[in-house]
DNA sequence: CTGAAAGCGCTTACAG
DNA sequence: CTGAAAGCGCTTACAG
């Protein structure tokens, strides 16, 4: 393996100047540049990063923790998640470290440990948490990192974050049940104590009373992400709606877990989804477009968010530029129709 | 942050005890340990990882090719791959570097250039394609590397490897619906070119032969692995059954996501999984506790083959103990019974 | 525009 | 059992 050393030895001239011709090509000659190049070149020199390292104290590498899910959940695009990220990061020159760690608080000594050591310059956080407390010890310890989501509830958001709209996602999703006709949405949620739920619950609500639809009755909050719940929520809202004699002809899922448990309960009452009952879903993951009838769901921006993430933890400290300046970075989603809410 | 130097200082030894402390700590007088111990905590003493490997010239770090998804499908047990690869790599004291690059052999430039700038140790190959030439380029080339998965079709498999036994798998599926009284078994497969699914459809015959069951006209090739294309295949295999007079009462599929398309067709025709057809599938992802009838699956030992890959790819090369030792791990998979095959 | 020197923070033989 | 010295391969002021 060639050093510097080597290739200014074969392209006489000092180390220094090969360097120079890496890192800063416009202080040689062109002369000399051609030189040194062609020497890196016939060498096949590849720069050791740990000197570089070493020297610049910094790694270009971005810890990312790896989530560790309860069995039967899973985050559907994770692998597109991470694809994204890593050709973020590529395209900086940094790469991501995967690690584990304890969930909340009793993790954190894991990210101090991998920091101190110098094996990567910062964090990625995600699968934020209402409340989440690793923000709050990292920008403590004056650790760099950026989150993927919101800490909710909280007077003030420590440390920059890209998220995505949820309100506004479901509320594209009720517009767009509105405007295929649906007078009755319902909404499918999680539990109370996710931030992320009561803010894409938000959207549906306030989008329903704007376009004077009913809400009493029409949101149901799953315990748990799973088809299984999903289809018990829709059950429960069909047969209220057929008992009170005003069916619900519209169901937004918080997920597309759950919107597909609402898929499944429709098939098993021969109704079909995208004619009697329009359903939209949210993340647009690979199963949403498997099923049948496809599903219609609300996408986030996965290759926006994933280039914001790593543009916020590694540029300079942004000029507070009114434009693209500051911290935090709201990203709107796009809702992708098929045939479970509009068939055709 | 500390270095060795203040830790030295503060211990009022030379350096080269400390270290000695943190690599060696035997060869240390056990009060000087425990004087030096003490300064390292008192400082909060991390040590330099950059440094480190700069000298040994090991970073402790592997390399894993994040794969790339044709759009509608996706790696249902990545994320518990991940995790468990992460954890197993931790267990060394070492951790996962993730990347993109170009399929194939386009890609190896970045696998070179990741391991000249010494950025990683060595690979974890998975997504391993029959004939894929990386293996060979990276044995070559001397670049540590193991694989998830054979290199089918060869006559030898360069390098390392561990894998599941794909066709034991199969053939406890067929054996498991035979022993639930199903005489009449088929498989849904992928194409042809799959070593992977010629290994698992061997499986299959085999085990039918061998209970001296039918298997003409029952292996279905999906063109790909989706659940409409399993949805599909079953149908063709229920319509020839009823043709023919002679139903097909059992499923095995190569995949979960296949599965799920017998058992949505199934559903669609009023029958149920579990009692008039037994379905098995492949990998036990999370989808398949979470439909219903649950789906009876056979799952690949993940944590089992995560710590053999990192034990493969870290160890001092084997020294061909007949037991453990060679450099191939061929793994038992497992049937995960549910009710997709067995009613109750 | 180019070069000689110092130093990033460790570990590794080697002496004592 | 402990320490003085060299060196891993870079980059960074600083001179010239």
């Amino acid at each position: 393996m060639a050093t510097l050393k080597q290739v200014a030895a074969h392209a006489d001239v000092s180390v220094q100047t090969v360097s120079n011709a890496l890192n800063a090509p416009h202080r040689l000659k062109p002369d000399t540049l051609r030189r040194v190049t062609r020497s890196i070149e016939l060498l096949n020199y590849k720069p050791n990063r740990n000197a570089r390292s070493l020297r610049t104290s910094a790694v270009e590498l971005i810890g990312y923790c790896v989530p560790s899910w309860p069995h039967g959940q899973t985050h559907l695009v994770m692998d597109q998640f991470l694809h994204a990220l890593c050709t973020a990061a590529e395209r900086t020159g940094r790469h991501i470290l995967l690690f584990t760690a304890p969930t909340g608080i009793d993790g954190m000594p894991v990210y101090d440990d991998l920091h101190a050591r110098r094996l990567v310059d910062g964090f990625v956080l995600s699968q934020t948490e209402t409340h989440d407390p690793r923000h709050g010890w990292l920008k403590e310890q004056r650790i760099p990192f950026v989150s993927f989501g919101r800490v909710w509830k909280e007077t003030t958001q420590p440390g920059p974050y890209v998220d995505v709209d949820g309100a506004a996602g479901c509320a594209t999703a009720v517009r767009h049940l509105y405007e295929t006709g649906r007078r009755r949405i319902a909404f499918l949620s999680w539990p109370r104590t996710s931030g992320l739920a009561e803010d894409r619950l938000a959207g549906w609500r306030t989008t329903c009373k704007e376009l004077e639809l009913p809400t009493k009755d029409l949101a149901i909050r799953c315990p748990e992400d799973m088809i299984d719940e999903g289809a018990r929520a829709t059950a429960k809202l069909l047969d209220a709606g057929l008992e009170a004699g005003t069916p619900v002809d519209g169901i937004v899922a918080i997920s597309d877990i759950l919107a597909l448990g609402a898929l499944r309960e429709l098939t098993a009452r021969g109704l079909t989804a995208g004619v009697e009952v329009g359903v939209t879903g949210f993340d647009d993951s690979p199963l949403a477009s498997v099923v049948s009838p496809a599903l219609t769901s609300v996408r986030q921006p996965i290759d926006r968010i994933a280039t914001e993430l790593i543009a916020l933890l590694t540029d300079s400290p942004a000029p507070a530029d009114p434009a693209t300046g500051g911290t935090e970075r709201l990203l709107q989603p796009e809702l992708v129709i098929r045939g479970s809410s509009a068939p055709g």
